[in-house]
DNA sequence: GTGAAAGCGCTAACAG
DNA sequence: CTGTTAGCGCTTTCAC
């Protein structure tokens, strides 16, 4: 009995089990047996046990810490994808670090070190754009990285077909009969983001095209990304001679906007106007918003799940995963 | 063989060395040849090799690491909260690690593991309670507290008065000349969680029976704490002879859930029906209902400061800090 | 649910 | 000076 630190041997003998219980009770308490577990838990603080953190990182097969980097401020779909991210990481053995990035200056600085410390596992980052150097320094320094929302050929992404959903926006509203339609987008350039609302919008001409309706300049217009901004542009977009019966705004949170408008305006929806979103934002359904979903829980799951993967399997080839869009029908359109 | 961390052995077997000598060029190099030296030190910076012991030492020492444990999934307030948080966070030199609880269960095995293994410096539980108990555990391996929603005499914490909340709102809606009104609220009773709701009803009698008002049974609802149930429990109370005018929500998801069935109801709010919310999340904005503002983001943001400062100086005595309600005017009250 | 046993990546004798 | 080898304290299959 001396003076030196308690070890996971001194905590199982005094508890009477063996070192695997103990070690289980620190790093998987519930497939311990409840009383085992607080039995062994009196122990350890009855002997002030404290695992050695060094022979513990050389036990463990890696560090059993992943990043997330996310404008986590900005948008209600980055909360979303984060919620995704966290639900698979907390029944993993891994640790979910997140840093919340508000400029590319930010971003650019966690960038660099992080190769350099070398203190995660791996990385995920939602709709940020990284430099073909940021991408290779991570991966020689064997950091498993997954983009959200900003293609990059190298590493494991994932993305959605902006394009297609926008023709799904334009078929959904040609087979309800409209043709006088409208697009309100976001004229934003985030400087550290990506920018899909022109492929959305380009998959919803070619669409309405097809059907021999040319959208012009007239009705194509764009706000600065919120809701605010959104109703002024288009209770200003309504009000003029011959106004559209629908109208596709190229995210949730701007359709709200249009929702307002037209309920300022007293016309009722959809019946005097029919507005579809895109996104699928957990709000869409609050608003009864008729919406293109993209999966965004899911995409945080997913991403999570093919980091952990190739984390444990780095032989294999990077993945491109395209998710699926769907629309939603709900009330406004 | 691209893919996970670099060892020893790696960096060994590439500078045609063995792990001895690189581990000598690591720990002792004066008793390695220069020429030696010189090459495994290459070939480490050439691999990017970092011993992991010490990746993760840094990971958990060189800068302080905050952890937040949230029930992420259930509520709105929960992610504003924790952006609060995290706003904080990233312009400090503290890490955020997020821990994501859905059951009591899932709860209780963090509070007991992370004194011992997670190396935190500090702990923010939101809308969380945890046993005396649990509180001195995390004292004595000297983890500082910080509490939101959850009151707690030994520890830092951080509330409103929601009795107070109750009170503004039947004063409100007094002074708009209302009489008949009615009560929703939530009838769960979350198990890892806490319950203000009782309090907003209190607070919210005794104001309208200083009035002379009685809130009788039949005015009081309860549903469990999603807009869909509301919304049809809404729409009952609204279809009974002499409805209510007026009705107050103890949360801001359950006055969507009223909204939406005073749409079903053709009823136009506020001239048939004023809603009056609580919480002001994000999303009250967006529907322009009128609602008790409790700072959501800045009780994060108060909550990662304090915790800071308790780090720092361990010494000062814990603090509880009520934070101050506002009511906000907006369309639906 | 639990224990035995085989590593984990690294350090530190020891021999050469 | 360098390589071989035996552990360090802990985690994690794999049986039972």
């Amino acid at each position: 009995m001396s003076g030196s630190r308690p070890t996971i041997y001194d905590v199982a003998k005094k508890a009477g089990v063996s070192i695997s219980t103990v070690s289980r009770v620190l790093n998987s308490p519930n497939k311990v047996n409840a009383e085992t577990r607080v039995a062994v838990i009196d122990t350890i603080s009855e002997l002030g046990f404290i695992p050695k953190a060094e022979a513990r990182a050389r036990a463990l097969k890696n560090l059993g810490r992943i990043g997330v980097i996310t404008p986590f401020f900005t948008e209600p779909s980055f909360v979303q994808r984060l919620r995704g991210v966290a639900s698979v990481l907390s029944s993993s053995q891994y640790e979910l670090v997140v840093f919340s990035v508000d400029s590319i200056t930010n971003l650019n600085s966690y960038l660099e070190t992080i190769p350099l410390t070398r203190n995660l596992d791996g990385l995920i980052l939602i709709s940020l754009q990284l430099t073909a150097e940021q991408a290779e320094r991570l991966s020689k320094h064997n950091i498993e990285v997954v983009l959200i929302e900003y293609p990059m050929y190298s590493l494991n992404c994932l993305e959605i077909d902006d394009q297609s959903g926008g023709r799904m926006a334009a078929n959904y509203l040609l087979q309800k009969g409209y043709t006088n339609i409208a697009f309100i987008g976001t004229a934003d350039t985030v400087e550290y983001g990506i920018n899909p609302i022109s492929s959305r919008l380009l998959g919803f001409m070619n669409r309405l095209s097809e059907s021999g309706i040319t959208l012009d300049a007239h009705s194509i217009h764009y706000a600065s990304h919120d809701i605010e901004a959104t109703r002024v542009l288009a209770k200003k977009v309504l009000m003029q001679p011959n106004p559209p019966a629908a109208i596709f705004a190229a995210t949730d949170l701007q359709a709200i906007g249009v929702l307002r408008a037209a309920k300022e305006l007293n016309l009722r929806v959809p019946q005097d106007l029919a507005v579809i979103g895109f996104d699928d934002l957990d709000l869409a359904e609050y608003f009864g918003l008729t919406t293109i979903h993209q999966p965004l829980d899911e995409s945080g799951r997913i991403a999570a799940e093919l980091l952990i993967n190739r984390i444990q399997n780095p032989d294999r080839p990077a993945q491109h995963i395209r998710l699926p869009l769907t629309l939603i029908e709900r009330e406004t359109a």
